[in-house]
Order: C-alpha cells, then structure tokens, then sequence
RNA sequence: GCAGGAGUGGCGGAAUUGGCAGACGCGCUGGCCUUAGGAGCCAGUGCCGAAAGGCGUAGGGGUUCGAGUCCCCUCUCCUGCACCA
C-alpha cells in the first residue's frame, strides 16, 4: 500500500510554517555561523500558475539550502513575487478585472503552489514588486540615478552636486552640444586645437542651459531618440525586449519612431559590466552572451574632409566622421558609406543623385527590421554622387548611402576598404569599386575572391609599412591624434536603456513636469507614489499612456508653482533590479536596505534561474547594482557571485510522419530544416524536400506506431518510412503543458522533487516523461516500508532496532554518506539521489534495520524528500525537526574493501576477473593474473611482453 | 556566417577525468505472491551468436599497454548573436 503524501506533506508543511523552521538569522543573531545567500529567480506571477520548469531550479538551491543548514550554516532563502508590467496588465484586460485584483489573485496562486513543494524559504522575507511598501524604494532607487551622473575620469556614479561643484570651479567645460569635458588648461595639458575654443565656462552659460546640461548629465534623462514602438501592445519597449523585429511579449510587429522617453545611461558602464564578468563563476555560455550584448569594439574615430562647397557660415571644410576597428586599413579606404538616415546626406548628395537618394531612403524607412535582415545577403545602396578624401592618400573617394550601415552603431558611417571587410568587398564588387590591398598575411598568400580580413603585414601604406596589424593601429591612431584629424575611440552596440513604458500597471516615475517638459524628482519624503484608482487603465493606442487620464492625481503644486506627474510607468524590469537587497531587511521602513545587514549577507553565493534573462535582467540588476556600489550604499562591485542556469524541461517526446504535398509518404530523412511553423494560425510541422525543394507537412503518430530501426525511428507499418523524434518547448498551443498540480495530486510534492532532480543534470535541456516518474514513486514507497512498515499506525516502527551493522551495509553507507555530500556541492543531484536509491535497495531484505543507519538515511533523504524524511525522523523517535541535525559524517576507513576484485586484460581486453586480498603485493598479484583460468588460453604459446598492474584498478599483459 | 554546448542501449542518463562502458531509474521478458492492482518480491535485459567468441560510446583517422574520455578531420542537433564597421 502506498503511504499517505498527501496527509504527510500537508502536516510538515504546516509544522515549518508555524515553527519558522528556515528563518534566517539576523547578523546579532548568527554568532560564528558561516552565512549563505541562496537565490532564486523570483516568478513572473503571470495567470497561467507555475509549471514543471519553475521546481526545477527551486528544488536544486533548496536541496543546496536545506544541506548547507544541516552543516550548521547560516542561510538565507527567500522568495518573493514580480508582478508589475505587460503580461499581467494584458491578462488583466483579458479577463476583465483591474490588474490590481489578478496580480493578487495570481500571487496567492503562485504561494500555494510554491509552498505545497515544501521549499525552505523564509516567509517572512517575502516580497512583491507591486506592493507600495517595496515599490517605494523601487522610485528611491531611481531618484538616485536621476541625481547622479557617470564621472568619466574615474568611472563611476557620483552625485549631481558634486558635478554642479566641479562645473562652478571649472574644472569640466560645456561643448556646444551640451556634454562637458575637462577643463584643460586646468588639467595642465595643452589646450586642443579646434574643438577647445568653442569650450565654455559654467560661469558663461544661461540659468536654463545649466539646467540643460545638468540634465544631459544624469544617469536618468530624457532624451527623443528613435524607439521601439509597439502599437499591438501601445507601447514602447527596451531593445532587449525586441526579437527579431517583434515583441518579446505576444509577438507584436515593432516599429522606429522618435520620442522623447527616460532613458538610463547603462552604455556609461559597458566597460565595468563587461570587465567585471571576470569576477564572477557564471556558465561561460551566459557571459559571452553579455559580452555579445555589450559588443565593445575598440578602434578609432576618422574625419574624413567633404569635397562639397563650403556654405557661407561654416569657417572650415565640413567633415564626416567614421569609426573603424580597423584603422591600420585607413590606406585601403576606397569609399565610404553614410547610413541613409545620416543628417549629412543631404548635404553631399549632389543635385543629379538627388531623386535616386531620396528614393533610396525613403524605401529604407518603410522596409521593416525584418525584411532588412531577411535582404542582407543582398547589398544595396547608391552613390550620392559626393566625395570624400582619404586623409593618408589624400584621394577622392565616392560616398554612398547603404542600409548595410546602420545610424545606431558607431557615427552611423564607415570608411570601406573592400580588401579587408567582407561586407565593404561584396559591395564595391556590385558597384564596381577599387579594392586596393593594404594588408598581407604575415605567411602565404593574399585569398582570392574575397576580402582578407585577419590581421597580418601593413604594405603599401606609408606611415605603417611592415608592422603588425596590432603595431600599425597603434602607429596611426598617435598620427591621427597627432594631426587633429582622428582619435582612438571605443564603442559599443549597448545602447541606453529605455525606460518608460505607456502603461497604466508599473511604477509611477517620482517626477514631475514643468510647462516646458522639464523634470523634477519629487522628495523622498514623498515616496511611495502610487498609483491612482482608474477605472479605465487601458493603453489609449497612442503614445499618450493612460495615466494622463487620471487628471487629478497629475496635479502637482511646489512653491506656488504647478506642475504635471510623469505620466510614464517604468519597466517589468525594474523591480526585479533590487529585490534580492530588499529579502536581507524586507520590513525596513526608514532605508531600503540597513548596511550591516546588506555588509553580512551580500554578495549572493548562489543565484539559480533560467538563461532567458542573460540579457535582461541579469544585466539590469548588474547595473543598478554598480550604481548603488558606486554610490555607496551597497559594498560589492557585483551581486550575484555563482549563478547556475537550470535547463530547460521539454514536453513528452513527440514522433512526426511527413507528406509530400501530393500526399504521398515521404521519410523524414529526405526533409530537411524540419520546424515547426504557424499555419493557418495552427503550429504545423513542415520540412522541405532536400531534392525536390518541396514543402512536406508533418503530422502526429502515437509511440505505439513506431519502432527503431538502426539509428532512426520509422513506421511500424512503413519501415522505410523515418519518422522525426524531438521533445518541444512546453506551450499552450502544443499542448504539451504538464501542471505541477495535477502531478504532486497523483504522486506527492517529494516525488515531484525527485523526479525533475533526477531527469538528469540540472543545467541539461531534457524532455518530461510522465511515465517514467513512478521510478521515484516506487523509491519513496520502498523508503516508507523499508523504515516504517506496511503498517501505517503513527507510532510504530517494527522495521527499526537496535543492531548491529553488516559490513557491507556500513560500507554502502558510508559511501552514500560520501557521494551524497560531494554531488550536492558539485549540484549533481541526479547521481546524488540514485546513491540513496541504491542504499534503500540494500535495506530491503534487512530485518531488522540498525537504528543508526535509518537515522543516517533520514538525514541523507531530507534535502531532497523533505517530507518523507521529516516524517521518517520523527517516527524513529526525535522530537524535533531535522532541519538543522548535523549532516552525517563518514568515516574513509569504512570505505576500504578488505577484497579486490581486480579485472585481467590481455592487450587492453577483459578477459577474466580474479579476487585478491587488498593488501596483496604485486607479483602476487599478477601471478594470479597469469594463472586464470580464462587467461591462460590467451598466453600459451606466445611471449609475454609486459605486465601492467594498476593498483586497486586493473592487470593488463601484453602479449605478442 | 560567428560564438557556446551536445551526440553513449528501446528511453532518461552513469562512468572518481586515460583503467571493468552502460551505475541508477523507466520500459521490456520470465517467474513468485495475491482480497486481480497503475501493489510487492525474485531473475534477466547493449547488439550479433547455440556456444566459444566477436562487435559496440555520431562517422573517419591518430597517440597509448589501454580511449566514451586526449589530438586531427567530417557529420548532425540545440542555444545565442547576426550587415555592429
């Protein structure tokens, strides 16, 4: 008979609930105790409940929890709820009830679902993005970045007062476009030529240009630049929120357009975030992701003088200015190309290129991202008819606009040099362009056909010839600094962070607004805004968000003045950018988060989520976090020490049969880029004939009718028909959802642990089998019996005494006791828990089991089987929880075997086994392997060349 | 195209890092028990072969007494990035 989960898990959790069984101790509290923070990537409290995915990475840092406990470590586990943003504002017009009542609703769903899991989270830390109490500090936080700015001489945050000061001092100058930079005579360094001239004092600048440059300065501003707008979901959204060209939410085309939105200057840290990634024990995968994000390029900016007439009031020849990774090509630049939406087109495009310009640009603005991507191997582009001149040759070169160059990167122009650039050759072969080689392989011969890019020999280029590739970018980024016409410069593909979002269920911003659209922070003292109660609170379609409808709580008065609220909300992102500080002192009303506590318990040892967020979230939190740091109020550089990416669980299995489009069988092997896609608004698996070019449409067959034949599974009713076998992204459409619910109702919330534990590594990607989760069931039960008897009355343990432990059950034991520590520290919990399988096996014939090896296995149990091994424990006599019982101990000496069974090879094959005494010496050894019976056949006759002993491993001889 | 990861029985996956390939679980076969159930217990289960034995870690080559593991080449799948100058 099956024990009862259901009453047992139910009683414990209810015992740790009540108990505060994993309440985390404050610093005054914790004594000596080493500390642990052990994070989990908070949920998404979207209406659809937990999946399968979501125990997996819980259930691996809570066995890591629970097992740091029971080694008398202080840790700290908590869990909390992301609910403001998109999808749960969706869900809630969706269904019709204000966002505000579903995210409650769904909140308490996601608690019980994650407490019926009988994780060791510290309730009383738990925390929600939406409540005012936490987003208060979400709007204090963003105040600090609104008052600071990204000091560029020491790399880091500092206050806006302390900018004001250096401003009033001199010590920074204000360009003409408003950015400032240092004062050089102040410095001691020579004043530059040119540019420094147009410098000017603070002193010499209006009031309301002050402001203006005050504001340009901040690591929150506003800016009008070309967004990402949404119409299907009415609003704007982050670049990280856009996938190829749609919305990461829904999948909603996105469009370009200009708007003045807040933005936050993450691109300041692109250099520390990806420097900082060497501090920290991520998967290497998710690093270069961020590095990819980040993309720093190193290289130099080039002004290249324009061959146009000069206007009446320019008092030099006008320039563009390039960027180049590549400067030790300068010789080799033979054209240049100008984005199309350069703001010097215009301006070059001479009046015969006019009309083909203005056609050209105008068919770039309505081709959609996607398009763009999909015509890339395609170049396109045309000649404005205008010319540059190369500063080293000092030649003419034709300008061109492409939309192979892009006005986001760099300065939206590129000088080409089609012998080293892939994509400058494909085009000047197209438009009949000179390619002029400048740069040979340091040996062997220039490629033909395409351009030579990898670094080698400078020729033909005056300045540099003959130094390295690395020697030459030196060489001519000091000339070009040299003669004014250049600078080395570093860019990156990061771009700021937009965050305003034009929805009703997010933060408010703490700004208000003046008549000219001017911000203002509102005090601290004001905090938390919140939002107003609007019946109405869905997107209005247009840019205009919907808080602007709640008039009245717009109005804003200071010092008799008026102003307007923000009507912009932040981000999903936002909240989760600080959660994990406000766990360590979630009820502090006076700061967001008390330094002693913040000093003990950061940075977190081990962070546990999905590599969905690699982009998003993890470096958003980075940020914030480096913002904090700099700004004192956090003490490390980085918040997530050790992260681990759980993999991704897949649906069951699936087989597909395809069809020519005659409806013919055709064999899967002859398909290929089998996919599914959307027809007809239903996911379809389609394939393509490798011959033919056909589209052949696949349908579901039952496992029952197919078989495997050689490496392949075919039909049973066709066998030389292949069928395609793949496991699917679990989702609605499919299908293929599996509802924890429904699984820890069939086989309890321990079973449930167990199996997506043991499915295999955690980092893996691995299909769910429903039918193979009765190997755990079977386990547990065996567990039940061999510990507590058939017999289900609450008192007895008739398998359990006092006794004496055979050796070879100690051995095993002591062996678990081994395996078990060892693979929860490496997170193998796979193998961790078919070690305790096979100590479970060798207790099932046991009558009676010593005491002391069920009160091991219990403990061993508990990290992975909570329930089952609380409830074990406390039959077995102990009065209190083994939350905190010391975790069993082994002893090495009990490991040792007494025998050898050592394997015989004969030139690197088995051939027979023979026993030996541990201790026997090696000519015994290999005597005895000589003398076995199998092996004796193999060596008559033949001479024995060598004789291998590996201890305790092997004998291997060969012979001739 | 670039970068990262992976490829082991019918299935999920083990293998202390160069030393008995397939631990453990599912499934399957046979048996026992039975108030017949999706319960429990025992035995077997990589492939070929009656056996001896042979063959086996995507494919091909190499290093070694010995290779799933190390080196070279090829193929397939996954994940990310993708005209980023």
């Amino acid at each position: 008979m099956a024990y009862n989960f259901t009453t047992i898990e139910k009683k414990w959790q209810e015992y740790w609930l009540t108990n505060k069984t994993f309440r985390a101790f404050d610093p005054d509290e914790a004594g000596d105790m080493p500390k642990a923070y052990i994070l989990d990537m908070f949920p998404y409290t979207s209406g659809q409940g937990l999946h399968v995915g979501h125990p997996e990475g819980y259930t691996a840092s809570d066995i890591y929890s629970r097992y740091l406990r029971m080694k008398g470590v202080n840790v700290l586990h908590p869990m909390g709820w992301d609910a403001f943003g998109l999808p749960a504002e969706q869900y809630a017009i969706r269904t019709g009830k204000h966002p505000r009542l579903t995210t409650e609703e769904n909140i308490r769903n996601f608690r019980r679902q994650i407490q019926m899991l009988g994780f060791s989270y510290d309730w009383d830390r738990e925390v929600d993005t939406t409540d005012p109490n936490y987003y208060r500090w979400t709007q204090w936080i963003f105040l600090q970045l609104f008052n600071s700015y990204f000091d560029p001489m020491d790399q880091k945050a500092k206050s806006i007062g302390h900018l004001i000061n250096e401003l009033q001092n001199g010590d920074f100058l204000v360009a003409p476009d408003g950015t400032i930079h240092l004062n050089p005579v102040q410095e001691g360094m020579e004043a530059l030529s040119g540019q420094s001239s147009l410098l000017r004092e603070w002193k010499d600048i209006s009031p309301d240009e002050q402001r203006d440059v005050i504001d340009g300065q901040r690591l929150a501003y506003m800016d009008e630049v070309a967004v990402n707008w949404c119409p299907g979901l009415g609003t704007v959204l982050a670049n990280e929120e856009v996938i190829d060209g749609k919305s990461e939410v829904g999948g909603f085309p996105v469009e370009r357009r200009p708007m003045r939105q807040w933005m936050l200057r993450i691109t300041a840290y692109g250099d520390r975030l990806i420097k900082d990634l060497d501090l920290l024990n991520w998967p290497e995968s998710l690093k270069e992701m961020q590095r990819n994000w980040i993309g720093k390029s190193i290289g130099a900016e080039v002004d290249f003088d324009l061959v146009v007439p000069r206007l009446p009031e320019e008092d030099e020849v006008p320039t563009v200015t390039v960027f180049t990774t590549r400067p030790d090509t300068l010789y080799g630049a033979t054209y240049m190309v100008l984005a199309p939406e350069h703001p010097l087109v215009d301006r070059i495009a001479t009046s015969a290129q006019k009309a083909e310009v203005a056609a050209y640009r105008q068919q770039c603005a309505t081709k959609s991202d996607r398009d763009r991507m999909a015509d890339a191997k395609e170049k396109t582009g045309v000649f404005t008819g205008g010319y540059a001149i190369n500063p080293m040759t000092y030649k003419p070169i034709p300008v061109y606009i492409a939309d192979y160059v892009m006005m986001g990167y760099g300065t939206g122009a590129i000088m080409a040099v089609p012998a080293h650039d892939q994509r400058d050759y494909d085009f000047a072969m197209k438009f009949n362009i000179p390619i002029r080689q400048v740069v040979k392989p340091v040996s062997g011969e220039l490629p033909a056909g395409r351009a030579f890019e990898e670094e080698g020999i400078a020729i033909d280029s005056a300045l540099i010839n003959g130094q390295t590739t690395a020697e030459a970018k030196q060489t001519m980024i000091r000339a070009l600094e040299a003669e004014s016409i250049g600078v080395g410069a570093t860019k990156y593909k990061l771009r700021d962070w937009l965050f305003s979002r034009q929805r009703y269920w997010g933060e408010p911003f703490p700004i208000v607004l003046d008549e000219q659209g001017n911000a203002y922070a509102i005090s601290e003292k004001e905090l938390p805004l919140t939002l107003p109660e609007m019946e109405d609170y869905k997107p209005t379609g247009t840019p205009e968000p919907p808080l602007t409808r709640a008039t009245e709580w717009r109005k804003y008065q200071r010092d008799g003045k008026q102003y307007l609220r923000e009507t912009n909300t932040m981000p999903q992102w936002a909240g989760s950018c600080w959660y994990y500080l406000r766990y360590i002192d979630p009820k502090n009303p006076k700061q967001f988060i008390d330094p002693v506590k913040e000093k003990y318990w950061m940075p977190v040892d081990l962070y546990v989520g999905g590599v969905e967020h690699a982009v998003l979230h993890l470096l958003y939190a980075r940020f914030w976090h480096k913002v904090l740091f700099d700004l004192g109020h956090v003490s490390s550089p980085e918040p997530f020490m050790r992260l681990v990416n759980q993999g991704l669980i897949l649906g069951e299995m699936e087989f597909h049969a395809f069809t020519k489009p005659d409806g013919s069988p055709v064999s899967a092997d002859e398909l290929s880029d089998i996919a599914e896609e959307m027809l007809d608004k239903t996911p379809t698996m389609t394939g393509t004939h490798k011959t033919t070019g056909q589209k052949c449409l696949g349908r579901r067959v039952d496992i029952e009718a197919v078989e495997k034949s050689g490496p392949k599974f075919v039909l049973k009713s066709n066998p030389s028909s292949a069928v395609d076998a793949r496991a699917f992204k679990m989702s609605k459409s499919r299908g293929n959802v599996v509802n924890p619910d429904a699984i820890v109702k069939d086989y309890g919330s321990d079973c449930l642990r167990l199996y997506e534990m043991y499915m295999g590594p955690l980092e893996m990607q691995k299909p769910w089998s429903t039918r193979d989760i009765v190997g755990m069931s079977r386990f547990l039960n065996g567990v039940y019996r061999n510990l507590l008897g058939d017999d289900e009355a609450p008192s007895t343990t008739p398998r359990v005494a006092a006794a004496p432990v055979p050796d070879d059950l100690d051995r095993q034991l002591h062996r678990t006791i081994k395996k078990v520590a060892e693979d929860i520290e490496g997170m193998r919990f796979n193998t961790a828990i078919a070690e305790l399988i096979k100590l479970n096996n060798e207790l099932t014939h046991l009558q009676p089991v010593p005491k002391n090896v069920a009160d091991a296995f219990a403990l061993l149990l508990a990290p992975f089987a909570p329930h089952l091994a609380e409830e074990v424990w406390s039959r077995l006599g102990h009065a209190k929880s083994l939350a905190r019982e010391p975790w069993p101990t082994f002893d090495p000496a009990k490991l040792v075997e007494s025998v050898l069974e050592l394997p015989v090879q004969i030139n690197g094959k088995l051939r027979d086994k023979i026993t030996v005494p541990a201790d026997a010496s090696e000519e015994t050894i290999l005597a005895a392997a000589l003398a076995a019976e199998k092996v004796q056949p193999w060596i008559q006759g033949k001479s024995v060349k060598k004789k291998l002993y590996v201890p305790k491993r092997l004998v291997n001889i060969v012979v001739a």
